[in-house]
DNA sequence: GCCAACGTTGGC
DNA sequence: GCCAACGTTGGC
């Protein structure tokens, strides 16, 4: 069992946009940076990630998803129309991955990315690491287990 | 809107 | 393969 991070822009996606869809389950899309799409593609089914919402007026984590079905390709890449298309990735040779995730717990209040930095034992985590733009992080299980305990 | 940090592109 | 220029991210 492994841990994760997937970070959206809440305008884009939110988690309560998750929580309305059908089975709250949804296609992870629009991954276009390498070292993230890696991360995907080492997603395992039952996996779980936070649901983490950035460039917004609260960035922090909204709550937890779990990964429902491993990395296939991303058919908006493929979907001239997609704000997310990229004519080199096909269907014969996919560039662009996602995994589908679903709705565990969305918190009732989010956890605030100054109240994660108060937290001395989460000092290491990559989405507090200075600099750091990746859309898909790993977690390790104390840092999961500790902000989870806040919710 | 600002700006630091980072990833990608493309000329050489 | 280097690296400057450019575009994007994302907190503030």
């Amino acid at each position: 069992m492994q841990y994760w991070l997937l970070k959206s822009e809440p305008d884009t996606f939110s988690i309560e946009d998750l929580a309305n869809r059908a089975q709250q389950t949804e296609p992870w899309e629009g991954v276009r940076n390498y070292q993230a799409r890696n991360y995907m593609r080492a997603m395992k089914k039952g996996d779980l990630a936070f649901f983490y919402h950035s460039s917004c007026a609260i960035p922090g984590i909204a709550g937890t998803v779990k990964i429902v079905k491993a990395a296939t390709a991303d058919l908006s890449a493929m979907d001239p129309e997609s704000p997310y298309f990229d004519a080199k990735s096909t269907v014969d040779n996919p560039r662009w991955y996602v995994v589908h995730v679903k709705l565990v717990k969305l918190f009732k209040t989010i956890i605030t990315l100054p109240e994660l930095r108060t937290e001395k034992d989460l000092a290491e985590m990559v989405i507090l690491r200075r600099g750091n733009r990746l859309s898909v992080t790993p977690v390790s299980r104390e840092e999961w287990e500790i902000i989870n305990s806040w919710r």
